[in-house]
DNA sequence: AATACATATCAACATATGTTGATATATTAT
DNA sequence: ATAATATATCAACATATGTTGATATGTATT
């Protein structure tokens, strides 16, 4: 069995990832990196402070790392491991739309 | 960028997942499948509300199929993609421990 | 039919979490 | 030095979520 400091560790990852706002910023952050606090708030139309929060929850988890550059701050990916884990998502949620359509029953009454 | 659909569905997928007992829960299907509600309660040392309560939420992200037998519900993992998911952020725990070990101000402390 | 067993569901409570507004800190420019 | 900009932090509120106890549903057994 696993140990309670990796299942704790693991909750924390996938908290981290279970939220619209921060996984909008990873989005911004895959795209580009890095990105400045400043700018992800254009791109995602949210206020500093809340951007700035949702930052320190992705840095705590080491999901993203952080430079300071004057008085801006840089932001980009850790690794590429979390563009991994989010592909592995996204596959999941395919497999189970294709999951629904493959439903006999459905197919039987739409054709 | 992404649709909103497929964020929202994200956003589920690791909701799902940052749960100790939901975790707990898919640790021992990923050691054994399937396994009733009651062996789950009995391994995970939680009440049968709850657990049934948790499998649910499973099964509605598609993480976990369930299959009834009399008055037993078998429930086993969906797919290997799971174990992946799993497996990836547990690497990216690993990840984060050997850049905190690997920390030269550290190394030359502990000299 | 009555009972026992397995599972699911519901309401209520406690807690955690996201959001907002205000403010603090730090850096650059005037 | 002062003002302006960028970022971080804090308290307070609203909401979401996990947990618990009670109950309902469905199946097998006697």
């Amino acid at each position: 069995m696993i140990y309670g400091d990796m299942l704790t560790a693991r909750v924390h990852i996938f908290r981290a990832l279970g939220d619209r706002v921060r996984l909008e910023i990873l989005e911004h952050l895959k795209e580009k990196s890095p990105l400045t606090v400043s700018t992800l708030c254009e791109l995602s139309g949210k206020e500093q402070n809340l951007v700035s929060h949702h930052l320190s929850c992705l840095k705590n988890c080491g999901l993203v790392s952080s430079k300071k550059d004057g008085k801006n701050v840089n932001y980009s990916l850790k690794n590429k491991n979390i563009i991994k884990i989010i592909n592995l998502a996204d596959k999941h949620v395919r497999d189970i739309l294709e999951n629904v359509l493959s439903c006999e029953v459905v197919k039987n009454n739409s054709k």
